[in-house]
DNA sequence: TGTTAAAACAAACAGTCGTTTGTTTTCTAT
DNA sequence: ATAGAAAACAAACGACTGTTTGTTTTAACA
């Protein structure tokens, strides 16, 4: 028997939150089919009925996580890119940012990039629209560089944000940090470029 | 044939052969843990129980069509390749090989890119392996380019097939074709060399 | 033809899935 | 102290999962 607690229990929905983060540690971890309601109850020590109070559904719970992670990803990325003024610079902050986050800061973030729209066919369109809103960012950031005519703008946002997200596929703790692996990138494609200046 | 032999029926199975590719279009049209034993069974026209006279397992399955994708891929790339002399015209021809496979021509090559090895723990191993042996390819055909020293090979491998990989996920039929994205991206990355044609 | 192996069927196994329902506990406010 | 809401439990629902078993059909060879 504990001792009668005094603590006036603020009785906030604090569970929902552990709720939250478990579930994104695990959809990161083992991606969404393979993560089923009995692991995140189990690991939060709770029964699976019991999300349901928090949560209306499994698809529901994914797309707060996937805000969730837009949310915090675009939060670093604005925050990097207004430390800086000169466009590639903003450009190599923003991956900076985008790539830490990802791959080491936020089980949140790293769920847009690793569990995708089409998982959860329900919630398919509202997943895209999250993601959408975040990438726009980088139209902006590409459309503020100085570049030869031939380029195109288009396709040098894709390449990027490409290479950014699929590093999650072969990025491994202990190698090149986040922040190494931007600027190599960074490096590969403004270093050609700047060549010929 | 068989002639005079007294070797039993020949029997060629073709079904297995109408099972793999089935499997490989569901596999890369929904993944892996979306498509069911009675999904591909169904689509046959078979029985569930039926496929594991063909099959040891879905696993066994998914490792079949998966080592039948980097067959194929290779190859294309390979022949696409045969064909060029010039480094950068390699690494062109090369690209181009792999988005057409990966994005049109082939279900099996489909596969290898959207089914990652950690979504079959069991077969993970294998399934890695099976794509380094193609990727294998892309350091060769990097090692040959003539780039400035400040351009780091490892990350401009990394970049690109990082950059190709991902485009399955944005990669819609009706918008540019896979050659054009391919050269569009080699431009942005070799964009003085592709200028000068 | 009869024999034999290949290849399918038919039916179930044991388990897991997301989810719902009714009840009980826990805490806050009165 | 007690009412009432919040938040959990306990137990099951029906559907679906990969897989196994025993039996039957199909087709090539003697």
């Amino acid at each position: 028997m504990a001792a009668h607690s005094t603590t006036p229990a603020p009785r906030q929905d604090n569970r929902r939150q552990q709720l939250l983060d478990t579930a994104a540690r695990l959809f990161r971890q083992h991606g969404y089919h393979a993560t089923s309601m009995r692991d995140i109850a189990s690991a939060v020590g709770m029964l699976p009925g019991s999300i349901y109070y928090h949560f209306a559904s499994k698809d529901e719970l994914l797309v707060t996580v996937y805000r969730e992670g837009v949310s915090r990803i675009a939060e670093r990325l604005d925050a990097a890119v207004a430390g800086k003024k000169e466009p590639w610079q903003q450009l190599e902050a923003a991956c900076i940012a985008h790539l830490q986050t990802v791959l080491d800061h936020s089980d949140y973030a790293q769920v847009v990039i690793r569990v995708l729209p089409d998982d959860a066919p329900a919630v398919r369109v509202r997943l895209a629209a999250l993601r959408d809103q975040y990438e726009e960012r980088f139209k902006d950031l590409v459309a503020a560089l100085d570049l030869p005519a031939y380029v195109d703008r288009h396709y040098l946002r894709l390449l990027l944000l490409g290479a950014l997200n699929w590093s999650q596929v072969w990025y491994r703790r202990g190698g090149d940090s986040p922040r190494t692996i931007a600027k190599r990138f960074l490096q590969v494609l403004h270093g050609i470029q700047a060549q010929q200046r």
